[in-house]
RNA sequence: GCGCGCGUAGCUCAAUUGGAUAGAGCAUCGGUCUACGGAACCGAAGGUUACAGGUUCGAAUCCUGUCGCGCGUACCA
C-alpha cells in the first residue's frame, strides 16, 4: 500500500467537506519524530486563501476524516498542521502482507498505465561508448526499470546516432582499410596516423599540406583505381569478416584528422570519375551528399560500408549493457537513420499548418515563445539551405513514430541538460503542429556532467576523454583490490563475481544518488566506500542480513523440512522496530516519486534510510538471540529489510551478494 | 549582450517542490562494546543557505537587484 498517498486521499476528501471545494492535504512523511509519522500541511494554505483561522478548519478537517483504522488520533500542531501517528496494529499488518509479496511488495500499480517511451543511451556510429554515455545509459535504465515495476508498458528506444556528419567519415574510413588491403599495406593507415599526430607545428598551413602531401597522393591513386566503386566493393567483403570495432576506430579517427588538418590548405582530391574537384577536408560531406540515394544499386558499397561499421559499433555498445547490466537490446535500437524517409514528410507536413518559414535558405519554424536578445524571433530550423535536415527533425519524426505507430502516452528524454532549448523548442513545435496530442507527456529529463576532483568534466590524467571500458575495468579491479584486503579467504572465483557486482554497482549507484539535475564530482574512493550512500554500503547490509538467515538455517536446519513455514507475526515492541517498519513501507511511495518526477536519487536517498534505520534496529534488537515469538518478528523485519533492499537495488540495476 | 541553470558545514551531497529546530557521509574531536559479519555503533563540534531587499502565519525554495560559476544562444548532435 501507498501510505502517503492513502492519507493524501482521504484527508483531501475531508478537506473538501470542510471548505466545500477541492484542495491537497500535502501529506509528507513528518519532520521529526515528535510530530508523528506523516503530517499534512494542506490546511495552512487553504486557510491563507479563504482567510479563515487555519488552526480551526484544521479540526474541522480532523472532525470529518475516518482514519480510525490506519492511525491514532490525530493532532492539530503549530499554525495548523495536521499530525499523524500510524497504529501499530497497521504497520504490523503492513509489513506482514508486503512480506507476503516478495516480488513486488505489495507495491501497488500505476492506477493509469501508460505506455511510456524512455529514449536512452544513444550512443555514435563509429565511437566508442565514453563516460558522457554514462549518465544517460544508468538514469535511463533505472527509470524504465521503476516505470515497468509500477505496471507501465514500457518501451525502451536506444535512438543511436547513426546519421548525419559522420556518415561520410565512416564509409570514408572503411574505404582506406579497404584500400590499405588491396595494396596488402595493412599498417599504412597507423603510420600515417602517427606521422601527422608527431606534426610539430599544427597550426602553419604550410606545414600541414607538407604532411599531408603523401597521403593526399595515395589518396588520388587509390582513388583513380577504384573510381567506380568495383576495388571496394571486392575488398570489403573480403574485409568485413575479419573487421573488428578496434580496426574501424583508428581508420574513422585518421579521417578525422586528416580532414581537420587539411582545412585551408589548397589540397584538392581531382580523381574522382565526376571530375568534381572537392577539397580535401570536405571529402567526406562530399561522400555524405553523394549518397543521397542512399538505396540505389550502384551506392551498395557504400550501403554495406555502413551497416557493416553499424553492426560493429552496436556489438560494442552491447558489451557495454551487458557489462552494465543495462537492459538495451539490438531491438531498442532504432537510431537516426530510420526516420530518413519520413524527414521530407515532417517538413511537408509542417507546411501544410503553416509553420514553415524560409529564412536565410533555411526552412525554419518561427514560435512567439523563442526569442533572442534583441526579442527577435528564434528559429528552430528543420532544413538547411544545402537542403539537408537536422537533428530538431529527426526528433520531430521520431515522436510522430512514437505517438502513432508505439502510442506512447508518455516520452521521456533521457539527455544532457545542455540539449534543454533544443527539447524545448522541438516540443513547442510538435505540440503547435499537431504531431503529439495535448495529452501526450513530453518530458526531457536533464542531467548534468560527471566532473573530475578539479571541478571540470571527468577526464583521464592525459585530459582525454574516459573510455567506458576502462572505467568499468578500473572500477572492478579496485572492487577486487578492496575485496582481497577485506575478504581474502573467499575463492578467487568468487572474488572475481563479487568484485563485478560491487564495482559496477558503485559506478551505477554513485551516479544515481546524486539529483541528476546538477554536476556531480566522480571520486573513486568515495564510491567504493563503505560509509555513506554508496552501493557497497546498501549491498553489505543485505549481506549482513543474509548471513543473519544463513546463521539461523544452520541452527534449525533440522527442523524443517521444506515446509514454507508460515509469515510470523510482527509486533513493535521497540521504539526500532516501530521506526524500521514505518521506513520500510515508505518503499512504495517512493518508488512512485521516482516514477513520477523521474528522480532515481529518492530511491538511493530512501534505501539510505532504510539501511539506517536497520542499523539502528540491529544494533538495539537482538535477532537469534532474543526468545520466541521476538525472535520471528524480528527474522520477519530482517527479510523485509533484505527484500526491500534488494528490489530496490535491483530497480536501480544493481545486484546484491550474499557474500562480500 | 540575451536566455537557461546553479551557488547550502572544511570537502562531497540531501532537504519529500512554500512547512515546524536546514539533514547525512567524509575529515576533526570524544566515547562504547568478548562483536547475531569491527567493513560496527553512539555522541560532539561544524550554517546569517553567495550578498541585499521584498512577498506571508512560515522562504534554501517564490519575486527584484547585485556578485560569482556553468551551459546555451540559425543551419553540429
Amino acid at each position: 500500500m501507498n501510505i502517503r498517498r492513502e492519507l493524501e486521499q482521504r484527508l483531501s476528501a475531508a478537506m473538501a467537506k470542510a471548505i466545500g471545494q477541492d484542495a491537497p492535504a500535502m501529506v509528507a512523511p513528518s519532520a521529526r519524530p515528535q510530530f508523528g509519522d506523516y503530517q499534512a500541511n494542506g490546511v495552512m494554505s487553504v486557510a491563507k486563501r479563504l482567510k479563515t483561522n487555519p488552526r480551526e478548519l484544521a479540526e474541522k478537517v480532523v472532525a470529518a476524516v475516518d482514519l480510525s483504522d490506519l492511525a491514532e488520533n490525530l493532532e492539530v500542531a503549530g499554525p495548523g498542521f495536521i499530525n499523524i501517528t500510524l497504529k501499530d496494529e497497521f504497520l504490523q499488518q503492513q509489513v506482514a502482507k508486503s512480506l507476503a509479496d516478495k516480488e513486488h511488495l505489495s507495491v501497488p500499480l500505476a492506477a493509469s498505465q501508460q505506455t511510456v517511451v524512455v529514449d536512452y543511451s544513444a550512443p555514435n556510429l563509429a565511437k566508442e561508448m565514453h563516460v558522457g554515455h554514462l549518465r544517460s545509459t544508468i538514469i535511463g535504465d533505472a527509470l524504465a526499470r521503476v516505470l515497468d515495476f509500477l505496471g507501465h508498458n514500457v518501451i525502451r528506444q536506444n535512438h543511436v546516432g547513426d546519421w548525419g556528419t559522420q556518415f561520410g567519415k565512416i564509409i570514408l574510413s572503411i574505404w582506406h582499410l579497404c584500400m590499405e588491403e588491396k595494396r596488402n599495406d595493412p599498417h599504412y593507415l597507423n603510420r600515417s596516423d602517427e606521422k601527422l599526430k608527431a606534426l610539430p607545428d599544427k597550426d602553419d598551413p604550410a606545414e600541414r599540406k607538407k604532411a599531408l602531401t603523401p597521403i593526399w597522393k595515395q589518396h588520388q591513386k587509390d582513388l583513380y583505381e577504384d573510381w567506380d566503386g568495383k576495388v571496394f566493393k571486392d575488398y570489403l567483403e573480403k574485409i568485413t569478416s575479419v573487421l573488428t570495432f578496434d580496426d574501424l576506430l583508428p581508420a574513422y579517427q585518421f579521417v578525422n584528422l586528416v580532414e581537420s588538418l587539411a582545412e585551408g590548405t589548397d589540397l584538392i582530391i581531382d580523381s574522382s570519375p565526376d571530375h568534381k574537384p572537392v577539397e580535401l577536408a570536405k571529402v567526406s560531406s562530399h561522400v555524405t551528399q553523394m549518397l543521397q540515394n542512399f538505396d540505389k544499386p550502384e551506392n551498395k558499397q557504400e550501403k554495406d560500408a555502413w551497416e557493416y561499421a553499424k553492426e560493429l559499433t552496436l556489438k560494442s555498445c552491447d558489451k557495454i549493457y551487458d557489462r552494465l547490466g543495462v537492459l538495451l537490446t539490438s531491438d531498442d535500437v532504432r537510431g537516426e537513420s530510420a526516420y530518413n524517409d519520413d524527414l521530407p514528410k515532417v517538413v511537408e507536413a509542417l507546411k501544410d499548418k503553416g509553420l514553415l518559414t524560409e529564412s536565410e535558405g533555411a526552412q525554419c519554424v518561427f514560435l512567439d515563445e523563442f526569442r533572442n536578445k534583441d526579442n527577435e524571433p528564434l528559429p528552430v530550423i528543420v532544413q538547411k539551405s544545402d537542403g539537408g535536415y537536422l537533428y530538431a527533425t529527426t526528433d520531430l519524426a521520431a515522436m510522430r513514430y512514437r505517438v502513432c505507430e508505439l502510442h506512447a502516452g508518455r516520452i521521456l528524454y533521457v539527455t544532457d541538460s545542455r540539449q534543454a532549448l533544443h527539447f524545448k523548442q522541438v516540443f513547442a513545435v510538435a505540440k503547435a503542429a499537431g504531431f503529439v496530442p495535448s495529452g501526450v507527456s513530453l518530458e526531457h529529463v536533464p542531467f548534468g556532467t560527471m566532473m573530475g576532483k578539479n571541478n571540470r568534466p571527468f577526464k583521464t590524467r592525459e585530459g582525454e576523454i574516459v573510455k567506458l571500458m576502462n572505467l568499468l575495468d578500473e572500477a572492478e579491479q579496485r572492487a577486487l583490490d578492496l575485496i582481497n584486503i577485506k575478504n581474502p579467504d573467499l575463492p578467487d572465483e568468487q572474488k572475481l563475481d563479487i568484485a563485478k557486482i560491487i564495482g559496477i554497482g558503485a559506478v551505477k549507484y554513485s551516479d544515481l544518488s546524486h539529483n541528476r539535475a546538477s554536476d556531480y564530482v566522480f571520486s573513486w574512493d568515495k564510491m567504493l566506500a563503505l560509509d555513506g550512500n554508496t552501493a557497497p554500503y546498501m549491498q553489505y547490509a543485505y549481506a549482513r542480513i543474509r548471513s543473519i538467515f544463513r546463521k539461523n538455517e544452520h541452527q534449525a536446519s533440522r527442523d524443517r523440512q521444506g515446509a514454507d513455514k508460515p509469515v510470523a507475526r510482527i509486533t513493535l515492541a521497540d521504539p526500532a522496530e516501530r521506526a524500521l517498519a514505518v521506513k520500510l513501507l515508505q518503499f512504495a511511495e517512493t518508488v512512485e516519486a521516482v516514477a513520477a518526477e523521474s528522480l532515481p536519487h529518492l530511491l538511493c536517498g530512501y534505501l539510505f534510510d532504510l539501511a539506517g534505520a536497520f542499523t539502528t534496529f540491529y544494533e538495539s534488537c537482538p535477532v537469534l538471540k532474543s526468545n520466541e515469538p521476538t525472535r520471528s518478528s524480528r527474522l520477519a523485519l530482517c527479510e523485509a529489510t533484505a527484500t526491500t533492499i534488494s528490489i530496490g537495488l535491483g530497480l536501480l540495476g544493481i545486484e546484491t551478494v550474499e557474500q562480500m
